[in-house]
RNA sequence: GUGGGUGUAGCUCAGUUGGCAGAGCGCCAGAUUGUGGUUCUGGAAGUCGCGGGUUCGACUCCCGUCACUCACCCCA
């Protein structure tokens, strides 16, 4: 047997690369342009860690969680979430000596051993921000409006923004003894799962999809008439503050987190088009984390997106861009004067095809075709002889004979450059890269 | 972890009561020896997911297994 892929994984081909290159690209720039910076932290970390942060209670942690041990018998896990690297590089680097908030971003793979099914898979990849340090809501709507602003920058449309608050430690339990209260008579008309959650994770009844559940929570008090008066306070003020960006958004009473470590407000971005898995963003505050980890007290907001998710939202749309040129010649082997006129438009940063076996004229200009080259320029005995090549525009279907000197400087006045130069450079600050890709202006091929 | 559906060419899928493995797209070559997207002709390409069983004979029936997929669960 050939060994192939492990379960829940993908190789992610090169045809589907530009549009996660596409979509990274939006992300950083956008970030960038709201203050964040990109904070790298290893895929790997002790398990205590999720343990303590995410919660023992939750599938996440009791059995989704890639654990192993190394050779040293130290207990470790892929990380399954963002947060809590977050946190505790925060807390490892005292960067709550740093101006306040704190803004970080990240993007990478994540690792949950769960069944795959359309939008889940075993690793899967986030795009996420948070901002540590500040509790003004002015922050927590600059996070929705982020996650909002991603997949809209990319040109997925239809979403929805859920919003609630699951209040402070204060209300929050004293709201739960009433929903208790509440359910104590009905138990036996919950279904199996949250007659669970009723000892573990009673807030979760709350989002419970079973017809008969929903029946028994739908009379009873939400969360959201029964915030103190300084939750319902921030929940009111994010509201007047999305709105005023205009996103469209919903109070959705029954809607809670999964993790343990959220507080205050909280939020889905959810589409129809996704099926079972339709959030394709989420996040909300959690004040008590970094405390709770070993920090000072140090409150924070933030937010996930699923890559893969915005991927399927996006559909067949490419984001390959139509900037080649194919440089067809006709003597083989290649003549030192072509290898020349190739690796010099190389090395001008011309994204440049050739043929490396003996192939016809019409079968090169067939590959340059296929591949949605802007230019094929012709090299033959003919050209060679005269000093010249004949550049060819493959959108007009006309060609004309230029100089060979002049070759590289026509064709980089007509085509946008790819070099590493013009490209964004995640170590320079404040490089607009929307120069160099405008998504709205990548041309699906054939079109 | 639970339940349903599906695995046949690179891709999308046909394949009748069990009797020689098929189509479209794509790929390669040719139809003027130096010019692409159309058309025509030809060609290559398969352990019928894998392993067992029943049978003279299995892509087809039975069992197991793996994967994909949808839903539950969980969550981005």
């Amino acid at each position: 047997m050939v060994v192939k892929t492990v379960r829940g994984t993908s190789d992610i081909l090169p045809s589907d690369v530009s549009t996660w290159q596409a979509l990274e690209l939006v992300s950083r720039n956008l970030l960038e342009a709201y203050d964040y910076r990109e904070i790298r932290t290893p895929i790997f970390e002790q398990a205590g860690l999720f343990q303590k942060s995410v919660g023992e209670c939750t599938d996440i942690v009791s059995k989704e969680m890639y654990i192993f041990s190394d050779k040293k018998g130290r207990e470790l896990a892929l990380r399954p979430e963002g947060t809590a690297s977050i946190v505790r590089s925060f807390i490892e680097h005292n960067m709550h000596t740093q101006t306040l908030p704190v803004k970080l971003y990240y993007m990478g793979p994540f690792f949950r051993y769960e069944r795959p099914q359309a939008g889940r898979t075993r690793q899967f990849h986030q795009i996420g921000a948070e901002a540590i340090g500040i509790e003004d809501v002015t922050l927590d709507a600059e996070i929705i409006d982020i996650s909002m602003q991603i997949p809209s920058k990319m040109g997925i449309k239809n979403l929805k923004v859920m919003l609630n608050s699951i209040g402070c430690k204060e209300c929050r339990s004293k709201y739960v003894k009433r929903l208790l209260g509440h359910l104590k008579n009905r138990i036996k008309k919950l279904c199996a799962d949250c007659n669970r959650r009723y000892s573990t994770n009673p807030l979760r009844i709350l989002d419970c999809k079973k017809s008969e559940c929903i029946q028994n929570v739908k009379d009873g008090p939400t969360i959201t008439e029964n915030l103190c008066a300084k939750c319902r306070n921030k929940l009111e003020t994010t509201e007047k503050h999305i709105s005023s960006l205009g996103i469209n958004y919903q109070i959705q009473p029954y809607l809670v987190r999964g993790l343990d470590y959220y507080t205050g407000v909280i939020f889905e971005i959810i589409h129809s088009q996704l099926g079972a898995q339709n959030v394709v963003a989420a996040g909300g505050r959690y004040d008590n984390l970094i405390e709770q980890m070993g920090g000072k007290p140090t409150p924070a907001v933030g937010f996930a997106a699923g890559i893969e998710r915005m991927i399927m939202l996006l559909g067949d749309r490419s984001f390959q861009s139509n900037n080649s040129v194919y440089l067809a010649y006709l003597d083989f082997p290649m003549h030192e004067k072509v290898f020349e006129l190739l690796s010099a438009l190389r090395k001008n940063g011309i994204h440049t095809k050739t043929t490396y076996q003996e192939k016809t004229l019409k079968n090169q200009l067939k590959t340059a075709a296929k591949s949605n080259c802007r230019f094929s320029l012709i090299l033959g005995t003919n050209e060679l002889s005269k000093g010249t090549v004949i550049l060819r525009d493959m959108k007009t279907s006309t060609q004309e004979e230029i100089k060979l000197d002049n070759a590289v400087a026509i064709i980089k006045k007509n085509i946008p450059l790819v070099s590493p130069e013009a490209k964004p450079s995640p170590f320079k600050v404040g490089i607009k890269a929307d120069h160099f890709v405008d998504v709205n202006k990548m041309i699906k091929p054939g079109s």
